[in-house]
DNA sequence: GTCCAGGCATGCA
DNA sequence: TGCATGCATGGA
């Protein structure tokens, strides 16, 4: 991986095991949109980014060296080996087949609020609509910080607009748990800045005080925000895969300490399954 | 009209 | 501890 600057764009070049449109469409994130081929742009870190990937190479807009260095470069995990993660989870032929599909996702580490709230909207939903009410909800209370661009609003927003004011979202039985998510974090009855100190099964238990929050949020908070690799939210699709392929042979440490990352590979993969032999 | 969607809270055995 | 059911909403 080589990084250079080049009219205050970043331009990283020979970068192996990253795919946009894998990272990006992998149901971690919400916010971020295909623009073209190749092209994608979000709001992330408080600020709209266009980024875009030819070949091996990956280009970010407007960014100079320093900002790369205080937020993308670990936004997009660029300082993890996938290289050695997929040499070591390379054990069985599902994990190789999902991982030959879906081998250039990198765990963006988000927003750990955003995160969890955006998690609390995915149940009982799709991504669709979770997009919707995740833009709605950014419209309603977010920043404004450029036209029709709004950030992630903050805790303090949220509690203060209350279960009616946040109505017109219409997440539906959901506003009652993101009101509660939003009271307890502004609250500091949890404490977001110091969960990632934690050890996992612990900051588990933090995240689900929250009503609303059970395993499955808690452990995408945990991987998608606070930089738990062995958190393995089990959803639908991937108890779909463990009953299909393993049946009785998965144990709840199969994957051992990257099992997130194996976890988003299975998920994606088996999702894209769906999509190609859909006739 | 019915079913489903990156689940969870609740009640009951 | 484990299992069935309801939940808001919108798209297929």
């Amino acid at each position: 991986m080589k990084i250079i600057t080049e009219n205050n764009n970043i331009i990283i070049s020979s970068c192996s095991n990253f795919d946009l449109s894998q990272t990006f469409e992998c149901g971690q994130c919400f916010r971020f949109e295909k623009i073209e081929d190749g092209l994608y742009s979000g709001v992330a870190n408080g600020r709209l980014i266009k980024i875009k990937q030819d070949g091996d190479t990956v280009t970010l807009y407007d960014v100079n060296e320093q900002e790369f260095d205080e937020k993308w470069r670990s936004f997009f995990d660029l300082d993890r080996d996938y290289g050695a993660i997929i040499k070591e989870l390379s054990f069985d032929s599902i994990i190789k087949a999902a991982i030959k599909a879906a081998g250039g996702i990198r765990i963006l580490k988000q927003d750990g609020w955003e995160v969890l709230c955006s998690f609390i909207i995915s149940q009982n939903n799709n991504i669709p609509r979770i997009k919707k009410i995740i833009a709605s909800l950014c419209m309603l209370l977010g920043e404004e910080i450029s036209d029709g661009v709004y950030t992630f609003p903050s805790a303090e927003r949220v509690v203060k607009a209350g279960v009616e004011g946040i109505a017109p979202i219409r997440s539906g039985f959901r506003a009652k748990y993101i009101i509660d998510a939003a009271q307890k974090v502004f609250s500091g009855e949890i404490n977001l800045e110091t969960l990632a100190e934690l050890e996992y099964s612990l900051a588990k238990k933090e995240l689900m005080k929250i009503k609303g929050v059970g395993e499955k949020v808690a452990d995408c908070t945990l991987l998608f925000g606070f930089g738990f690799c062995e958190a393995f939210p089990r959803d639908v699709w991937v108890k779909r895969v463990i009953e299909k392929y393993y049946e009785d042979g998965f144990t709840p440490g199969y994957f051992g300490k990257n099992a997130g990352i194996a976890q988003q590979y299975l998920f994606y993969y088996e999702r894209s399954i769906g999509k190609n032999t859909k006739a």
